[in-house]
DNA sequence: ACCTGAACACCGTTCAAGT
DNA sequence: ACCTGAACACCGTTCAAGT
């Protein structure tokens, strides 16, 4: 029977997920698949337009998730210093992290695809909407957004860098782990949501 | 006269400023310079090696900069909600930017390079000082370091893309510009320099 | 509609051999 | 010490031709 995009796409994150993205080649997803590289190319534009359906799919998996949208009136401050809204901006950014953080090179993927096409990737403009409704105006979500997902991919890259490193090299720098991403995450938030802002 | 490791590194420097990274191969290079690319292995190690020395030229432009070490002793709290400590992380974190911005994947070099050898960076670890100086614990800088450069390069990367997009397609999303880019380092460091961290 | 075979124009790296 | 020539093992993309 006909090989199916669907296919490609999924034995395209296969090798990413088990060998990174320097194995991922038209070529070596083409052995895997049992047919010629030209094949490929009937299914899919280009790599490029492979890697964003890559991308995609990485992040498909996280569920919508509680924490509706109560858009429109303003977040309430709660006791402890945080809000409803606030905490599903928190949960959503984790679980966008711990999806990418076992796949190699993911964070490459993902930033190509929202470059290139970042209304493919539902999640993170879920993120945008989820900033909204903690608070940040929306003149300056799109900005906020950008912040926020630098912070998560840079985590997901040094995290796995370090990782690939440590098995060779051994050299310094901290350990930038999830500790360190919960300070940056709450750091960052704290000043986008400051009532000066 | 024999080639140099300096001309290597210059000639590289001037591909990725006028071509970009897709355009800066070693064979490439070699041309450029009347020379086999064998030859270029007698000066350089391996590509990585010599994008690090090409990250470290990109950044060896910026100076040392006024506000000297004040560290040790926390930072005062100034009248307009500033200090001249956070000043001077403001204004380094600029020029970062700024030396980046004209250069094609320039985000790209220097990520790959800080993952490679860290301390080849000067002006990377140098605002990492400038954080402890502005009040920022020494068990939390490197986090701050990490949160500020995957800010400045996230934005440098995406006011890249940007501007490539739009002289082919031009599809949607926010600015992204240096307004964009102060907005987000105001908020991180509102966050980091709080005084409940 | 879907795929093969083969080509085009590239890569990074190595290394014997030359000067 | 420094470089050439040539090879090895790859790339992404295209496209006539087959079924």
């Amino acid at each position: 029977m006909a090989l199916t995009r669907e296919q490609v796409v999924d034995t395209a994150v296969a090798i990413l997920r088990d060998f990174g993205l320097a194995d991922l080649s038209m070529r070596r997803l083409a052995r895997e698949l049992d047919v010629q590289v030209g094949a490929l190319y009937w299914h899919v534009k280009n790599k490029q337009e492979l890697l964003v359906d890559v991308a995609a799919r990485l992040l498909g998996g996280i569920p919508a998730s509680g924490a509706g949208p109560a858009a429109g009136r303003p977040a309430p401050r709660e006791e402890g210093g945080t809000t409803p809204e606030r905490a599903a901006v928190v949960h959503l950014a984790l679980r966008i992290r711990a999806a990418l953080v076992p796949v190699p090179d993911s964070a490459e993927v993902v930033q190509l695809a929202q470059t290139l096409q970042p209304a493919a990737l539902e999640p993170l403009t879920r993120l945008r909407e989820l900033l909204e409704a903690a608070g940040v105006p929306p003149r300056h979500s799109g900005w906020a957004q950008h912040l926020l997902l630098n912070h998560i991919l840079g985590s997901v890259a040094a995290h796995q860098d370090r990782a690939t490193l440590d098995a060779v090299d051994a050299i310094g720098g901290p350990e930038l782990g999830e500790d360190a991403f919960r300070w940056g995450l709450d750091a960052a938030l704290d000043g986008m949501l400051a009532p000066s802002r």
